[in-house]
DNA sequence: ATTTGCACAGGTTTTAACACCTGATTTCAA
DNA sequence: TTGAAATCAGGTGTTAAAACCTGTGCAAAT
């Protein structure tokens, strides 16, 4: 039985370089390339696919936290559990390798030392997890101290209140347009303030920026 | 005569791959690599470079403007003027490629069809500019419609007061890290607010942020 | 069965932001 | 040398944010 890896990057030049140092290195694996979500489940439905290689940054547009998870639980639903997915990327934004951490089996960062894909690859289809130390670093600095050493988290209604608040409305608009009383998004805006330790609207929305809570 | 071309980019990948590349493509050049400014500058001051291909995220952290534009006008200054230089990246924030683009010959997208790096450095080796349509459609639309058409400028001292504010520091704070009046602060934050069409600092913030004035 | 957390709503008070003015320097370029 | 833009500073007023309470209802977890 011959295995394949699938790559998911929307740079061409990514691709190439993957599909020729991979070729190289793991002549055991056919490569299969694709450079969106659904050409990427087309080709899991179509072919066996025991490892997927995937940038988390898509078609030249901010990274989209929803679509990727909705798209690794598709994935891990309609598959097979024998699938391990490896994040191939450059995001170094805590909020998002917090968010997408538990769902994937390893995360390599396009600056690491690329002999060492061939040993992340090994480790995950051996079932292991492989996290590079660069994506380790981040993880353990930036939110972790800000959030009293719990899991970052923010809640639904808090996220409402959040991509309204960086489109500049305010808290009576906010409120028409979540259709709750202003004083619920008062309680809100307290919430996120604590949530990451800010000390008005400014550092929050800085702070959601440089996480990657906000993009 | 022989010519070189100089890589500077931090992504060992990139640079395994464009190596590959360019000595297959254009086979007269020689492919010179570095993954710092200063390991470019000592490589400038060695050979002669008729090309630098460059990336603008460096080292793992975000984009460093001044630095960036100290490091070309360094190169400028101290070298040949035959010396093209285009930059490789992935960044696509209006503020950015509109405060580069003056400095250099080409601007390249790594979502660009590689294929046509090709053509971009025959471009700019024939005295041509070289902007990729990617990056053409975020110079002419992002800012100009925020900015009445005018190429967005902020002067130094907004973008102190813009720094301290994503920090979270209030009006009297600033004013005493600067120096200056809370009053002259409050005048900032107005003509920050009108510049960016912002209806309040959160806005202002977030406008930042997805334009590249913060990062 | 009880707790925990979320979403909701109301209140008060203080503080800060923002809008709207005026005007004095300085610098730099037309 | 005139004008434009930047930086500085001041005044006044309105509005909004933020800090601090209180409480209810609901759902999921233990």
């Amino acid at each position: 039985m011959s295995s394949n890896i699938l790559i998911l990057d929307d740079h061409p030049i990514i691709i190439l370089s993957l599909t020729h140092y991979l070729s190289r290195e793991l002549p055991q694996f056919n490569i299969l390339t694709s450079s969106c979500h659904q050409e990427a489940i087309d080709i899991l439905n179509r072919d066996s696919i025991s490892l997927l290689i995937m940038d988390l940054k898509l078609s030249n547009t901010e990274v989209d936290l929803d679509k990727i998870l909705t798209f690794i639980s598709t994935v891990r639903s309609t598959h097979s559990e024998n699938l391990k997915i490896i994040v191939f990327s450059m995001i170094s934004k805590a909020f998002i390798i917090n968010k997408i951490m538990p769902n994937i089996d390893g995360f390599f960062n396009k600056s690491d030392d690329i002999s060492m894909l061939k040993t992340a690859i090994q480790s995950v289809q051996n079932g292991d997890l492989y996290f590079s130390p660069s994506v380790k670093d981040v993880f353990f600095n930036n939110l972790i101290a800000r959030n009293n050493g719990n899991t970052f988290d923010l809640t639904r209604r808090e996220l409402d209140v959040l991509s309204n608040l960086e489109k500049g409305h305010s808290n009576q608009e906010i409120a028409e347009i979540l259709f709750i009383s202003p004083h619920t998004v008062d309680n809100h805006r307290t919430n996120l303030l604590k949530k990451t330790s800010s000390r008005n609207t400014a550092e929050l929305i800085s702070f959601c920026y440089k996480n990657g809570v906000l993009n």
